[in-house]
DNA sequence: GTAGTATTTGACCTAATGGTCAAATAGTCT
DNA sequence: AGACTATTTGACCATTAGGTCAAATACTAC
């Protein structure tokens, strides 16, 4: 592997990182729904507002999210129209998992399951 | 947002973790080519067995791998089908982050640009 | 059994991440 | 101008993640 290539997985790496934390991918959630400024999406989260901040910041810096002023709020939207659908391809297969779980745990009497 | 709530996204935000490091996502992409063996991804992927053992270890957990042993071997092949639309599609969204920032650029004299 | 190969795991260290608080910035209103 | 509101940023700390090496495991072949 070239190093061309490796600096472009770290690049694309990035994106999927910046989703991978839970107050972020409920940013993207909420952000679903439509445009919604950071004092909203604070109430909703329910952490403080330069955590937030600092979220929407990592967001932006991969282009998940873009935001606009509007007197003293600024509104954030979504900007990568698959990332909510990367979501629920997600919540599949998180379903999937569970319930091969749950077959492995039924199949077994002997309370010794599991890997 | 209820705690329930909270605790689904964790579980999701994984999900997206896992696939948030350069070396995991150049591993799925290479399994999208097919089934493979660890020394085949080690050989690819160009860092030492245990480190990738643990990146796979990572994407197992994560229900996006699975292994199966076959003599000395183990074979790793890729159980979420839509992780590889995720990468092409962030690729989408790279590119046209990049197309953005290069019409910036190319708007601007002064040498004061950027953010 | 021993020797050899493929892979995983544990111990350890360094670097990156996320949270919290205070201070700074950017705008509005009087 | 000053007071107020919304948001961002900087400094700091605690936790987590990733890399490396050695040791352990799992299998094959002799």
């Amino acid at each position: 592997m070239t190093s061309e290539e490796k600096e472009r997985l770290r690049i694309k790496a990035d994106v999927f990182k910046a989703m991978g934390n839970p107050v972020r991918l409920g940013i993207i959630e909420f952000l679903d729904a439509g445009e919604q400024c950071v004092c909203d999406i604070v109430d909703h989260v329910g952490t403080d507002t330069s955590n937030v901040s600092k979220h929407l910041a990592v967001l932006r810096r991969q282009g998940i999210v873009a935001d606009r002023r509007e007197g003293l709020k600024i509104f954030y939207r979504l900007t990568m129209p698959c990332a909510v659908d990367f979501v629920r391809c997600v919540e599949g297969v998180i379903f999937n998992r569970l319930d091969e779980q749950r077959a492995v745990m039924s199949g077994c009497g002997s309370g010794l399951c599991g890997r």
